[in-house]
DNA sequence: TTTACACTACTACCATACAAGTATGGCAAG
DNA sequence: CTTGCCATACTTGTATGGTAGTAGTGTAAA
């Protein structure tokens, strides 16, 4: 019994080129797992389902090709890339590396206000009470963004958040089983900024990028969905 | 007298897609400084140049965009980018948050031979000889990512490299006159790597990707070439 | 002299047609 | 039944035509 496929459009800005929008359309569709990993697609199929025409589609299966999200195989296809867990841990790596540095530094600044950061959090713990998980990913995005801001570094946000695409399909995976916790351990963090507790800090952001649960909740998925196939609770190639 | 642009082309495989050729040809130029930034470019023009239709070249200017190193300006025209200093110096942030990292996790491991390394430091040292200082910014690339092969994170350097083609340009600006000094901090970090000495690794590392060089070297070239203009020895909005 | 406006020459954007490579199914020969 | 081959229906890659928006110029009116 083949799920049916629900695609979540997006609105459409008219100035915004199109091939922009269909970035971002099926960006967002892959991340949420709408879209599963290993399911074929064409240029031609997506053309039609959007109502434009094959340019502005392919353009925005290139890029989607360069964030790690599709494989293009000429003369044969497209798919939705494989979820790859080697990949997804060196951008965890990175993550680590800088956030840990950001959040040093968020710590020695003097915060004239929390006003944004505490109005995140209470859209979290909204999200997470509705059971909205999509939208929490969102926020919880957000809320890192906002201590990146803080270092006046969101930039190196935006950028290195191109580096995990592989890392938020699998937060998909493990927000409605861990959503509570996270929203808990983002409190501990801004408290922990708060207090400019330095040395806390780097023990909690391991245990808030934490890899445990991921290889516990790959196993509640198919095995066709990753490149890399779990075995016997541990990683194997 | 402007002086009269010459631009580098690249070798073209003949299965690989023609708009990858396009992307990597202007990458090159564009780093390498061969076009300026501010230089205005569109697409017919490099169709013609590089005797390709507009179709490929457009799929480049695309990704080039998304690099940073070029400007689409909707029925306009397209720039190439101006060097944005702040950007460069987050890149630097980056690279220095990982590559501590990194650094750190290869004094760790026991390599069972340095002969990739050795090899590198000599091309780069013939590279300084011949004062080919375009092909030592490609060696300098590759002795950081055999280090990052070293802990299995090379995908982690393909990925980071893309977030910092602003400090790419602006160390081709650097290396005709740090260009022996950096070779030597290379030899450096190995040393350090090999005595697995991680505590002097951090500061030796600060001084390999220094920001002070670049802040003088900045003035010797035209201010237009730069979004932030240099006041005063400090950079400004 | 200054201002308003049409005209021209560009641009990126999008749609479409064609080319070339690949997988598949059926059919015929062994 | 198996094997080889060809026709066909896909796919992505490339070229080209047309559209809409922008900037600049020259001209005519105030």
């Amino acid at each position: 019994m083949a799920s049916k496929e629900v695609l979540q459009l997006l609105p459409r800005d008219r100035p915004k080129p199109i091939h922009r929008w269909v970035y971002e359309v099926l960006r967002l569709n892959i991340i949420q797992l709408h879209m599963k990993p290993g399911r074929l697609l064409s240029e031609t199929e997506m053309a039609d389902f959007l109502s434009v025409s094959r340019t502005p589609v392919r353009e925005a299966f290139i890029r989607l090709a360069e964030d790690g999200l599709l494989d293009i195989l000429p003369q044969k296809g497209s798919v939705v890339s494989l979820i790859d867990l080697d990949q997804a841990q060196e951008a965890r790596f990175v993550r680590l590396a800088v956030e840990r540095e950001i959040l040093k530094e968020a710590c020695t600044r003097n915060l004239s206000t929390f006003k944004d950061i505490e109005e995140n959090l209470a859209w979290q713990e909204e999200c997470g009470g509705k059971g909205a998980y999509d939208q929490l990913l969102l926020a919880d995005n957000e809320f890192h963004r906002i201590l990146y801001r803080i270092c006046h570094k969101e930039r190196v946000w935006d950028a290195i958040k191109k580096l995990d695409y592989n890392y938020d399909r699998l937060r998909v995976m493990t927000l409605p089983i861990v959503g509570q916790r996270i929203i808990g351990e983002h409190r501990e963090i801004l408290q922990l900024v708060k207090d400019r507790e330095v040395d806390r800090i780097e023990t909690l952001l391991h245990r808030h990028l934490t890899w445990e649960i991921i290889e516990q909740v790959v196993f509640e998925y198919p095995s066709e969905y990753f490149k890399a196939i779990p075995v016997n609770g541990r990683m194997a190639q």
